[in-house]
DNA sequence: ATATTTTTTGAACGGCGTTCAATTTTTTTT
DNA sequence: AAAAAAAATTGAACGCCGTTCAAAAAATAT
């Protein structure tokens, strides 16, 4: 038994990751195993582990192709010059995606960092990029020399944004309570306390 | 082999959430397996399945006890009259458990719901009973009769601060960013923007 | 052609959740 | 006291799992 040639590394990477891709879109984190993984693509088990680590990297892979889709399906969002509103879009394409992938992103919070152990930089540089997204919402809220205060209140939008959609889907808040609107009122309160704080030029400037 | 009568069906079940608490606090979700808890106190695994359904079934227990003692942590704390002071106290209880049990913590959030299958009612209750400490903080800013809007609030804070916590041990924000810091942003801009939308009679009225 | 390198395999290891017939103890009935 | 019924506990067994690795085979280099 032995080289195919049938793929090359490359290819071997994109059929796992696609392969688990569809696995874990209908049977979530529970589902996706590497004998699974490497049935449907057509390979035994072992194979898997000349191109991954582990199932956790592939894991991780996997989220970062997550992450990829995630940032398009936000980011191809027309964005109104106001932060409330463009923040507002931006939240709504959010929660649609994870209402549209929910396996997919429970998936990017269900892994378990082990204690001491880091992810890997190209990881990071896909959460920023996101979060960038939310940071050019706020432009106008800020003045130039403020870029700090900017991206720290980024921050602290999206991380609610996440816990709202992190609850929801943990069935933990009543159902009568939707999304979209914690999120608006999220987004209408926060923002009003950064302008009074900070009257700046404003959005229609 | 059989009825040791050692232990009531209720000693049990305390034996083996008690024995899974340790597991879980030293080696997380990954290391608490139904065999390992058995071993612990002294039963074989099949024992288990008398007290509890199955290994999800115990963890949702575990789950709830979790929420007692971080409902005991955070309900200690000496509350000031004013909101926003009242609310970063909670905050930093809460965060203080998250930094305390850590695995504790995780779990509550890292079983995936089974589609369409309901948490029991009793943890939502305990869920409940948390919010209401938000709640009541929030009281003052809201009039009679606006016992919705109250809750609603309440919910984004709580559901902000979890996200804040979240992404914080997930690894997906940078160190630099304290969890208190974000979430005293987070408190302060959304009450700012609560009073302003209703000025309402005020914390010192 | 021969030797070397690389890729792939599949069996094997230890562990997992869960089930269940068999067994033993307790309880109830006679 | 004895027999019957009920309850609880076991441990082996099933079918999974992630992962490893010597062996084998194909590709490449000599």
């Amino acid at each position: 038994m032995a080289r195919r040639s049938d793929h090359t590394r490359d290819e071997l990477y994109e059929m796992a990751l696609s392969a688990a891709r569809e696995i874990a879109e209908k049977d979530g984190l529970h589902g996706l195993t590497a004998r699974r993984i490497a049935e449907e693509i057509g390979y035994s088990p072992g194979t898997l582990y000349n191109v991954f680590n582990d199932l956790d990297d592939l894991i991780v892979h996997l989220n970062g192709t997550t992450l990829d889709i995630l940032y398009e399906a936000v980011a191809a969002q027309r964005l109104d010059d106001e932060p409330e509103a463009a923040l507002r879009t931006l939240a709504r394409a959010y929660i649609r995606f994870t209402s549209d992938h929910p396996n997919l992103w429970s998936m990017l919070f269900e892994t378990s960092v082990p204690h001491g152990e880091q992810l890997p930089d190209w990881y990071h540089e896909k959460v920023r990029r996101l979060l960038g997204l939310a940071e050019q919402a706020l432009a106008s809220l800020f003045p130039a020399g403020q870029e700090e205060q900017r991206h720290h209140s980024a921050r602290v939008l999206w991380s609610g944004l996440h816990g709202i959609c992190s609850l929801a889907r943990a069935g933990a808040l009543p159902k009568s309570e939707s999304e979209t609107a914690m999120a608006d009122s999220l987004i209408t309160n926060y923002l009003a306390g950064l302008r009074q704080r900070r009257p700046g030029p404003g959005a229609s400037g």
